[in-house]
DNA sequence: AGCGAGGTGTTTTAATGTTACCATAATAAT
DNA sequence: ATTATTATGGTAACATTAAAACACCTCGCT
């Protein structure tokens, strides 16, 4: 690895002058800038990022702790937060918390030691559970600037972005209202989560609100250890009047749409589908998936922009909690 | 921050004292390393990783750079890589090339002052196409360890990790040749990687080896700019009388299969159609897509292992490919 | 001519946090 | 008194940068 010093030996000039050379200090002449520059050039000198991350206390390195990458919506997130870091110069340590919160403290505390200048995270699965957040706040109380988004926690406070889960299942359940479905199914396989319930409540909040409806909210949660296939079997057999689904979560919604139309339901006339996510990973159902998005590069690229400005200005202590706008995309399963 | 010096300072002890109570050294009394420590987990004293990464030129840190995350076999060995790599107390710094040269080159260049031990990638789409690889190997000549996987080229000497392309095609058109099939399209958005051209010469292969089967083999590629829907539609169209199906990307095959159900074709009946990829993303299809499973984890795993084998021994000069089995999985969209 | 002021271009020093090596002081054993 | 032994301290080095110091030169003034 060529470093100062050997550009300084070469040169027969000190380290200093290099380094002012190759920063273009008006202190050393241009004659000699010029000099440095070609022979910095010609070894194919970088600075050592350790050396100057070491000085400056900057590594212009974010640490990414997400819960799962093998699920599309945070796999799409950390897309989006990679070109947005990577735009401004930014690198990412990505960590998988596996949804454990021993995972998820680890990683934090490996990562809270220089190595980061600060995190953009999503709360694990186990840590909801808990409510166990000590070792965020514990990384907060360090003055690491922290972004949550998506899994956030009223216990945590720092900056955070988040979609109006609330709002959104809202919306789509009043849609199947309006389409005058009369026994509208919620399916989930997240209700421990955060997300889970905003949105639950979201749609238990709709169906009270409608005048005309009056059958009971029927909410079919999955759990890790169910099958989900056979839990929506047995969903349709106990619910044989259902003519509106809603799924909560990213990959419900699609299971349930292949089942009904494997029980000959005529979709959307008989019953209406709508998942919850981004468009990818729904793209090749036949019929398409109506689905609410959630706008998931938008919330990456915020949380990026969001840890920047806590970076470049620590000082302001209010935090800001980003709400992205979600879509209801009406496609095939919807009238 | 907490550092040796205030260690040092708060129990009137030399910083060497500290450090040296802090890692059991025998030169030090059993009284002071108490002390010591104590103090050091009283103030969450944690080295900091540039200081110690700069003086042993180690970062314990791998850059992985892959072309696309939101391509599920991607994260999937994004996954895997950062899973193992962890185990074996390493962290990984992710860069997403988008398929640009420019965007890798840039990455590794990036990477390379001392930020990683080595790199973990798989070959961006336009530096196949053009067999530009000045940038990776520029990166090898600075003996920073390099591991390839799945995209390779032969034009790097490095450790790498690749399927059986050619034989896992070769086998998967053996089966359904074995099915009697008489007339066997091969669908492919991914011709201009190696992996494609390779598992293309499978198919060509096992359909020259069969002896009766008379058919010209049909090859149909979908390029980044068609509509994929439209381009199998037409091929149905062209081939009105096509039996048999293997896709050699991860996502066509779903998108015949479904294509063929909504033209009633009975499956595997008329139609028996391979996919290729690990299972995860087709999961929800019905009938459940038969696939050629490419045990991305074991990939990612392999990578792992390859690159710290060769970081804690980078003398042996001699490089390794290692195969990692492939599986046909016969679902039910074969007889 | 002599001297200080000012400017230019460079080097020296110190600092970031850590560790390895060498030195040293104090005590105990010979 | 000399040599081990034990426990600790000091220094340098990793690569970089900022600040201070230092030559050397020129200019203006008495």
């Amino acid at each position: 690895m060529v470093t100062l010093k050997h550009l300084a030996e070469q040169l027969n000039v000190s380290v200093s002058t290099v380094s002012k050379a190759l920063h273009n200090s008006d202190e050393i002449s241009p004659d000699t800038i010029e000099r440095v520059k070609a022979l910095a050039k010609f070894l194919n000198y970088k600075p050592n990022k350790l050396a100057v991350s070491l000085k400056s206390s900057r590594t212009n390195t974010i640490g990414v702790i997400i819960p799962n990458i093998l699920n599309h919506f945070f796999a799409k997130a950390l897309y989006a937060i990679e070109m947005e870091a990577s735009k401004q110069g930014y690198h990412i340590i990505t960590c998988v918390s596996n949804e454990l919160q021993a995972k998820e403290a680890d990683s934090l505390q490996l990562l809270s030691n220089g190595s980061v200048d600060g995190f953009i995270m999503s709360i694990a699965e186990e840590t909801q559970v808990a409510n166990n957040v000590d070792h965020i706040n514990a990384v907060i109380q360090q003055n690491i600037p922290t972004v949550l988004f998506d899994r956030v926690s009223d216990d945590i406070n720092c900056d955070k972005v988040i979609i109006d889960d609330f709002g959104a299942a809202y919306e789509a359940t009043m849609h199947l209202l309006s389409e005058g479905r009369k026994r509208i199914v919620l399916l989930s396989d997240i209700e421990d989560l955060s997300v889970g319930k905003l949105r639950t409540n979201g749609y238990l909040q709709a169906l009270k609100e409608a005048k005309d409806y009056h059958q009971e909210p029927v909410m079919v949660t999955i759990k890790k250890s169910d099958d989900a296939e056979q839990v929506i079997d047995n969903m349709f057999r106990n619910n044989t009047t259902v003519d509106g689904i809603i799924s909560i979560d990213n990959t419900s919604g699609v299971v349930a749409l292949q089942k009904a139309l494997k029980l000959n339901y005529k979709i959307p006339n008989d019953l209406s589908v709508i998942g919850f996510s981004d468009d990818n990973v729904l793209q090749f159902t036949d019929p398409k998936l109506s689905t609410i998005s959630q706008h998931t590069l938008d919330i990456g690229k915020a949380s990026v922009e969001l840890l920047l400005k806590r970076l470049n200005d620590p000082n302001t202590s209010l935090k800001t909690t980003k709400t992205i706008k979600t879509k209801l995309v009406l496609r095939e399963t919807t009238k």
